[in-house]
DNA sequence: CACAAGCTAGGACAGTTGTCCTAATTTGTC
DNA sequence: GACAAATTAGGACAACTGTCCTAGCTTGTG
């Protein structure tokens, strides 16, 4: 079936492209010669722009979904599960120094364009902070899981926007590490709050 | 001189709509409609769209230094000076969950069209983040000073991001109380240790 | 009042955009 | 090998973009 083929090639080239030039500066033109496709044949797979849109948020969705499952299997704590979310941004450094977070960057393009889709792209944010605030859980956290799960993805935010901005490697390795001790000593409070209580 | 108005407006209009449109977004037409002057007369006050992002950047950084030096001249100590830097995630919250943060925004957007004005947008952080090095180093931290001053920064740019995708009043508030906790941590720690050591 | 300078409106311009149609080609199935 | 479906290329289309020109208008100064 090489027509799915095709699609899919659309949907990974759109992603890296609206990543890296965004969403309204990407066009049909762009994406056709990322792919070597003729601009003209886009509407047998795609009516629309936006229906591009929502097939590349539901990619990323998908993406973000296995990343998950995969830290699941690979981290055997709780902490280093949610360590692996912050290490991101240093496996992504590159990436990040040079267009910031896939995620927080498309989201706000599409909140100042009031696009349809924001919703859609806001759905990544809620599966990361739904799984942080099952990793706070497991580490006996209850009612202050959720907000310890916003605050780590604010953070994480934090550090891609500076690091866009100030291009500066030095910096996330420093804010990663001060992650870490932060975690740590959340963790140790949760501890002695369950024991000593 | 009527002209000196017209070019002023033409800025100020242009600054809202790049803030709440974006740069690559706003076209010279909704400039002009917001303005209420013809296409065909911006010519006369600006030759290119790169000429009135220029502009809207030196507004926004002399609109910056105006900030930092009434914070200079209202707020008594350090402590409180970047403690005013902070409070604007309170003060713009409607603008903030709307538009997200007008600086890190524009630089983000800059970045992803690798535009020629990249560095000019980024002197509206290096100026905070100077400023803010100056009111750590004030509270008695050295070689730190920088490092806090980014810190900062990035917290900022965090809680502003993830405050546009969730729309969450409550958390900007909460955010703000954590930061101003651990400024007055980090305080006392340079507190004990100038006195103690 | 006269004149020059500054300012303005309107439109021309080539290029690009997203969308959509049609005709030709490729593909899988009988 | 024949036929229908899926896929493709190429181009038409109106709308919009940033840029630029020109002719008329307003303004301040002599």
């Amino acid at each position: 079936m090489p027509s799915a083929t095709t699609r899919i090639r659309i949907v990974e080239k759109a992603d890296t492209l609206f990543y890296e030039a965004g969403f309204d500066a990407t066009s049909f033109s762009d994406i056709a010669a990322a792919v070597g496709i003729s601009r003209g044949n886009f509407y047998h797979h795609f009516k629309t722009k936006d229906q591009i849109l929502n097939a590349v948020i539901r990619f990323r969705l998908e993406r973000t979904r296995e990343m998950l499952a995969n830290w699941e299997n690979n981290a055997e704590t709780a902490r280093d599960r949610i360590l692996s979310f912050i290490q991101i941004l240093i496996v992504n450094r590159a990436n990040i120094m040079a267009y910031g977070c896939p995620a927080g960057t498309l989201c706000t393009e599409l909140a100042k364009m009031d696009h349809a889709s924001q919703d859609h792209a806001n759905e990544i944010f809620v599966l990361f902070r739904g799984w942080l605030t099952q990793q706070f859980m497991l580490l006996g956290s209850d009612e202050q899981a959720g907000q310890h799960a916003l605050h780590v993805l604010a953070w994480s935010q934090g550090v891609a926007s500076i690091a866009t901005t100030f291009r500066d490697e030095a910096f996330i390795r420093r804010e990663v590490a001060e992650i870490t001790i932060w975690l740590d000593r959340k963790i140790s409070q949760l501890n002695t709050r369950l024991t000593g209580d």
